[in-house]
DNA sequence: GTCTATACTTGGATAGAC
DNA sequence: GTCTATCCAAGTATAGAC
């Protein structure tokens, strides 16, 4: 199994590609056949960087977690209040989602779960769970500075909050029209919001 | 094709299993085998009642909408104001959920949009839409007679609601331990009721 | 309506040369 | 690091007997 942060140039092309593939046809769509075409090798030569698929899959759910937390803390980092937060956090699934409607991985692996890899789940739980802690955080933050109403740190809020995310993306993709991340956040903040 | 309401015994059996796996694995995840060994018949024998695959997954789809529409109706002739109808709404989903976090079959079908048949994709836009139309007509009532709040008829309320059940479902399964659509639906209440 | 047998394809994976 | 060749299993589908 190989890690995401010592990926040589090819591998990093696979996982680039595939990551791609798990996000608009799933770990169960996508073939090596398909990463193979799309990188311009042979079929044998991923398994020179990757011994199974289920490693492949690991490498790019880690990598894409790895990602994301960065974007959270690059949030967080900025001067913005909650509510500003939150909108920024529905962008990361909204850019996501505006490349041909591409799901999140973990939206996706979430999906497929009974048919994955125990490995694979612990990566998807793992995503969700740093979700889930990053907006337990920013929902209290905003409650404690009046940005946010009262309410807003009921414990059930950061589930309600991912949930819409990822379900924007899905019911988007199946209306094969639909609106995104984005219209969805900003239905929801302003119940979040003071004085609504 | 066969359509649902003119199934032979055998054939319903078919559908059950493969209702089931579709909401449990998938489309991609499932295999004539699968539902042959369920059913306790051969593989082949599915074919002289579904010529493919595709069009078992049709017919389970037609079915599983035809029935959602039937209960949503249900749901409108019973007494309640548009708030009880919301809970009635995300108790739909709640029993799937409730099995094995089951998901929606047009949830997990959406999901796997990219990589299937076109008829398909057309029958999930369908129970979609069904979705949509009837939430409209909900939160317009709710908002005419006052039991819902005036921002309750914004056209993308439906849209977020249907994107916070689906998601619900896939969060709750990615988590393995999580809550389920009932409590996103009580969580979103309180934000489309008057005096919030 | 179900069976056995089988065809054909795809997919994941391995061996070994270059 | 990539290739060709190959293996094996699984998956969809068909033919034809019972």
């Amino acid at each position: 199994m190989k890690h995401f942060s010592e990926l040589t140039p090819s591998a990093e092309r696979i996982v680039d590609v595939a990551e791609v593939l798990i996000q608009e046809l799933g770990f169960n769509g996508f073939s090596f056949e398909d990463v193979a075409r799309q990188v311009g090798i042979r079929k044998p030569s991923i398994h020179h960087h990757f011994a199974t698929k289920v490693d492949l899959g690991v490498t790019v759910t880690q990598r894409y977690t790895h990602r994301f937390r960065e974007a959270l803390l690059h949030i967080e980092g900025r001067s913005g209040k909650a509510p500003e937060r939150l909108s920024a956090y529905a962008e990361l699934f909204e850019n996501a989602y505006a490349q041909n409607r591409r799901l999140c991985i973990c939206g996706m692996l979430g999906a497929e779960s009974d048919s994955l890899a125990d490995i694979l789940n612990t990566e998807v739980k793992g995503f969700f769970q740093i979700n889930l802690d990053w907006l337990s955080r920013v929902l209290a933050q905003g409650q404690a500075d009046g940005t946010l109403a009262a309410h807003a740190s009921h414990s059930a809020w950061p589930q309600t909050l991912l949930a819409a995310m990822e379900g924007a993306m899905l019911v988007g993709r199946g209306l094969q029209s639909g609106q995104g991340p984005r219209q969805v956040m900003a239905r929801l903040l302003p119940a979040l919001t003071p004085g609504s």
